[in-house]
DNA sequence: CCTACCGATCGGTAGG
DNA sequence: CCTACCGATCGGTAGG
């Protein structure tokens, strides 16, 4: 049974992400809650503290759907991996994700140092997982770790915009890793 | 030279891209010129409309962009030339893009229709171009194109994240364009 | 382009 | 969890 501040929690992510921060005010949380403004403080210290709820839940979230990539496997299945965790994410969780996505630039500056640098460090994850694939000899050896890691992780970072809860994300992944691994042209006439 | 009006255009977009729509108000804006904020009013009607005008601007950039794609050409350097023609409207006009791909959903609803059928038709013009890629022959025969233009537009929308005006953004097109291409394993081993 | 102002709403607090 | 309120700020307007 979630407790009252977990409501208000899963309320100011809805309305961040549907609104956005500064378009949701401390009376439309009031009123999804069926209470009056001024209660909320009995919940949360702040509305910045909402946001900073919603984006720590977002970063452990992703994180720990990065956790779950096999150490040992053939580059291309741990992209696979990867993708399917990171829009499994983004499906189950679509608010948390968008507000992840999206809002991070109004959180107060300490604040927004520290989920940037989350940000950061699973984007590095990331590249990281092309340079082991490169080591290991999954992928071509011309490959471009930096670039690789960029375009799938712009791909999933936009994911928020158009997953829907009906659409099967698991066959989107691979179908995104298929494409990714053996290229739309589907046979190699360049080095 | 720009006119008193066009700076205020501009103004607007750069303040909208750094605070986001709610976060800007008419005041930021007036001071940003050196006015007071009741002058904007012979400049704009509202702060809706300064929205509306960035996001007209977005979307003629965009589709001014793909026109310059050629017609007749193989596949891959058409996909190379969209998505040179897209990366370059992000570079060139970023506060322009960041507003457009974002911002969006805080037009009023007659205005957000109208921009979101330009994104719609956008959106499509990339699907058709991977159509007409497998119809010439030059994709391989069993590629999703919607999965495709979802794949590649993605990571093109999410770019305004991470552009800036020092990087070569021809060169990055061509990496994305490469991968996208040949794939990231190089040999072709599944069907 | 300015001064002066409008009603509305904001995030947050006091006291119960 | 409520009522009542705070000072600040909002987008926009009137009249010059």
């Amino acid at each position: 049974m979630p407790t009252r501040r977990d409501q208000l929690t899963r309320e100011a992510a809805r309305l961040f992400a549907e609104r956005g921060f500064h378009g949701t005010s401390m009376g439309d949380l009031a009123e999804a809650l069926g209470v009056q403004k001024g209660s909320l403080y009995s919940l949360t210290g702040s509305k910045q503290q909402l946001l900073l709820d919603t984006m720590r839940e977002g970063a452990r979230a992703f994180h720990a759907a990065l956790d779950e990539v096999p150490e040992r496997a053939p580059a291309a299945e741990r992209v696979q991996r990867a993708l399917r965790g990171h829009l499994r994410v983004v499906s189950e969780q679509l608010d948390v994700a968008t507000v992840f996505t999206r809002e991070w630039r109004y959180l107060e500056d300490a604040d927004r140092e520290e989920i940037l640098a989350e940000r950061r460090r699973y984007e590095e994850r990331w590249r990281v997982l092309f340079e082991e694939g490169l080591e290991s000899g999954g992928l071509r050896t011309d490959l471009d770790a930096g670039a690789a890691a960029l375009l799938v992780l712009s791909a999933a970072n936009w994911a928020y915009t158009w997953l829907t809860p009906d659409r099967d994300t698991d066959e989107l992944a691979d179908r995104f890793t298929a494409i990714l691994v053996d290229g739309i042209r589907g046979y190699a006439t360049s080095s």
